[in-house]
RNA sequence: GGAGGGGUGGCUGAGCGGACGAAAGCACUGGUCUUGAAAACCAGCGAAGGGCGACCUUCCCAGGGUUCGAAUCCCUGCCCCUCCGCCA
């Protein structure tokens, strides 16, 4: 969320910031309703401090063993006063409230101006796109035997997959692989969270109230969700708790589902299982000072990098542009595999800097050591990396023309000693 | 599922209708002392919002209610603990 004190004092000038994004917003309702907000806060304080002084004088009164009856005639119909323009101020707040968490995070000045992927910006490219002797199959035809999408249809629907025997072996393999890089190599630590959450929580990391489309919610009396993403329940750890400045950095991955009724996106990667409801995700969440939160998405991103880099998959880096970006993010590295039957680069894993975009929404802060006082953190977030999707580069990159699929050694020990798939 | 006990500042914890933003301790910050450190002593020290400012308002799990007045009383919800039952 945007800083409320700066939205009032510079609305223009963040609203010229989030016109980059392709969106805009009514200044002049904001300017509205924030003078309404003022002249109601003034009534309503001086209201409560007639009344706290009143109810003073009358204890005061009563202590000393006076009749209190006139004062308290005196208070009248203070209460009743009170009452009403509380509950217009609640109402004025509460629009504001929800203006301001409507907001998306202003884009950083480094975030390439466009609308769409198209204004995407390379920024590096890790081996070249291989050359294959013969015509390299797609994930669906080439694991066909271990890939069962019609029982998945029968069992839940369009965008859920079963997959068998090496394919699901495989896929568990990568998992592991990835979260033990990350634990012994990267230093994070490895946290295992719910799968379900409460409203408040999409509400802190950003996911909510605009894009309650996107997710599945639970049905029963509690309002929840399932996470759509491991950066959920993990960057709302540290929600409404104040860090001592020697417990940051925080670095934390999790292996999770991830859940997404995918609303708006239908007929796009309809084909295979780039696109699902429910995939597997490994996670790298940062909690860091904000001073150091530039330098950790660098170093994040490197983390996610040198998972592609062990599994030698030709990838590149892209700096999104300013209308691709996700809602709180204020700048995203998008890691791109290379897929041969695709013959493009696809999305394997998007680490974001969120500033303290994140963080004012989940009240988490830390204690400065300079000032004392309790300032916001910033998170850092990224896959490292998306199981399925990596495990459609691994099938199409090592496939060799006859059905054969050859496994990176660093998979090898995961796969029990086993260096090829047959299908 | 049944029966009890609780949720108070960064932490522990007292207060249980009126001068309470809240005792005390710990932690933290500054000072005295010391060659330095520790200890001891002295002082300071919650958060959010508003105002140029003196200052004002709000916050004792959340939401309602009672009252001139609620951390304190009542109702509902959530969470934690203890015991019993059941269960992977």
């Amino acid at each position: 969320m945007i800083d409320p004190r700066r939205l009032r004092l510079e609305i223009r000038a963040i609203a010229e910031r989030v016109r980059r994004r392709g969106v805009e917003l009514d200044v002049g309702h904001f300017e509205k309703l924030d003078g309404r907000r003022k002249q109601l806060q003034a009534d309503v304080e001086r209201l409560r401090n007639e009344r706290r002084s009143a109810s003073k004088r009358i204890g005061a009164a009563k202590a000393a063993g006076e009749d209190i009856s006139p004062l308290v005639a005196a208070v009248g119909d203070l209460g009743t006063r009170l009452g009403a323009v509380s509950t217009e101020f609640d109402e004025v707040r509460q629009a504001l409230d929800d203006f301001a968490k409507g907001i998306p995070n202003p884009p950083d000045d480094s975030v390439p101006p466009g609308d769409g992927e198209d204004d995407n910006v390379e920024l590096r490219r890790w081996r070249e796109a291989p050359e294959f002797n013969f015509e390299p199959k797609d994930h669906v035809s080439l694991a066909s035997a271990s890939l069962d999408l019609e029982a998945a249809a029968k069992i839940s629907g369009a965008r859920f997959s079963v997959l068998k025997g090496p394919l699901a072996r495989l896929h568990r393999a990568l998992t592991q692989f990835m979260i033990d890089t990350h634990v012994r190599e990267h230093g994070y630590e490895e946290v295992y969270v719910p799968f379900v959450v409460d409203r408040d929580i999409l509400v802190g990391t950003g996911q909510l109230p605009k894009f309650e489309d996107d997710l599945f919610a639970i049905v029963g009396d509690r309002d929840q969700f399932l996470i759509p993403t491991a950066e959920v329940p993990v960057t709302n750890l540290i929600r409404d708790t104040i860090l001592n400045p020697g417990e940051l950095p925080l670095r934390f991955v999790a292996h999770t589902p991830c859940f997404r009724s995918e609303a708006g996106n239908y007929g796009k990667d309809t084909h295979g299982i780039f696109r699902q409801h429910q995939f597997e995700k490994v996670e790298m969440v940062q909690i860091v000072r904000p001073e150091d939160s530039w330098d950790a998405l660098d170093e994040l991103t490197g983390h996610a990098e040198a998972i592609l880099r062990k599994l030698e998959l030709p990838y590149r880096a892209v700096a999104l542009c300013a209308g691709d970006l996700g809602f709180a993010a204020a700048k995203t590295i998008d890691l791109e595999v290379w897929l041969p039957a695709e013959r493009r680069y696809r999305e394997i894993s998007s680490c974001s800097n969120f500033l303290d975009f994140q963080a004012r929404r989940m009240l988490a802060r830390y204690r400065s050591a300079d000032s004392g006082r309790p300032d916001y953190v910033h998170t850092i977030n990224g896959s490292g990396l998306a199981v399925g999707r990596t495990l459609i580069a691994v099938l199409e990159n090592y496939q060799d023309g006859t059905g054969v699929v050859h496994l990176p050694d660093a998979l090898r020990d995961y796969m029990g000693g086993i260096s090829r798939l047959e299908f």
